[in-house]
DNA sequence: CGCACCGTTGATTAAACTCAACCTATGTGG
DNA sequence: CCACATAGGTTGAGTTTAATCAACGGTGCG
């Protein structure tokens, strides 16, 4: 099973599934097609660092990978990660600046690179597909207000407890109601902006209290709606 | 002199200025010309709140925004300030979904209005008109993917520190030093996410430190350079 | 085996929030 | 014109939250 994943599979690739390639026309795709470069990519990788050019996109066809920043001391600050159908690398390029994040591979992953000039290409001859593009920067947009507003008015509780929903409904759960991604209690803690002992502590708050339990990394819910009414969304 | 702009002046608008415009075609600016709608909008007017449907975008000849979220308990949050030559409302537009911030004139200000027709005409019809707004959603989304850091790992006092540098930079001082933006202590706390009592304690130390001085609600820098120490910006 | 990394727990400290009181300026209605 | 209400600003005291520091256990790996 696994030997199916060792190349990459360019038939099935991000092209022909609901990506930003949806509106692209035949002759469009055949050129994408052929100007793309797939690789596999290990868990582990650092993909690119705050800082460095890049040259063009990402689209992610598997795996899982971490997108984060370096903020003063050096402390992790994890902005978002980006799974099967998402692009990332687009904001540097389109804006030609040097990356504002760097990135780095969680889970196995198989990555389709576009470079700048075919992206540029793309958007210019199909406006269609700029326009998805900028659908997806607005939703990435909306997305980042929605956090800035959380990390500046929410408790470390109400936000882990979001967090926690966010990942379930990001990533799913398994039969078991297990979370489909693991973290490291530190990596918890940088997405939510706070000490890796303040994460520790409220997730074995949280399963005294019968929230969620806890085996290593994996973390299963039991109480989705307690989780809700911690972490005051409505 | 007030006189003078107590009408839209579309002649000098941001048509002929340096905004997303400056990519259109002659038949396009003719276009977008006829199609506009500007407006004089008094300070304190809610452009659009939180959950409303809009229905076109606003560019900013003239005046100052503010752009804000609710939070839990109704808190205020500021996302940023817009102004001359900004274009807002555009994320919902895109996307279309409800507004996920409100917008309140905190000057006197000039807009034009464009509806989601008439952007999406220009978006189909000219490809580097789009990618224009692509760019001004990245470097919108680079600005946030900042804020989440600084919200998340810096101190209060951080974080003023780097506003009152931010807000210098954005919006100018006078020739006496003093930002040319007036905000209340309460506005400053919901820019930094903090409560105001915090921030008037801070710009009182910051005062008798010298690094300013303080008029009411102006704001005047003596000692920008100590001010980015404190910030920890590098 | 020993090192490195992660996870956990406890004790202490520091940062920032909340609450309350009070002051000032401004504007409003009687 | 005064009385009063309102909004913003300030200060102090007390409390809460979460960070920091330190120690220690488990696990996996070269």
């Amino acid at each position: 099973m696994n030997k199916f994943f060792e190349e990459p599979i360019c038939k099935q690739c991000n092209l022909e599934i609901k990506t930003i390639f949806k509106k692209l026309s035949p002759e469009q795709i055949e050129y994408a097609t052929n100007n793309k470069n797939c690789s596999i990519v290990k868990k582990g990788t650092v993909l690119y660092q705050e800082g460095n050019r890049i040259s063009g996109i990402y689209c992610i066809n598997k795996g899982v990978l971490k997108i984060y920043k370096t903020g003063t001391e050096g402390k992790e600050q994890i902005i978002k990660f980006a799974k099967k159908g998402d692009v990332i690398g687009y904001r540097s390029v389109i804006i030609s600046e040097p990356a504002c994040t760097s990135v780095k591979v969680i889970e196995d992953a198989v990555l389709c690179f576009i470079s700048s000039q075919e992206l540029y290409h793309l958007l210019r001859e199909n406006s269609e597909f700029g326009i998805e593009m900028l659908q997806i920067a607005c939703k990435e947009l909306g997305e980042a207000n929605d956090y800035i507003t959380d990390i500046a008015q929410k408790s470390v509780k109400e936000r882990l407890a979001e967090i926690l929903l966010h990942l379930k409904d990001e990533f799913g759960v398994n039969n078991e109601e297990v979370i489909n991604l693991n973290l490291t209690r530190e990596e918890l803690a940088n997405i939510i902006g706070t000490a890796t002992e303040s994460v520790i502590r409220l997730l074995s708050e949280f399963k005294s209290d019968g929230i969620i339990e806890l085996q290593g990394r994996k973390i299963k819910i039991l109480d989705a709606s307690k989780l809700k009414k911690i972490s005051n969304i409505f």
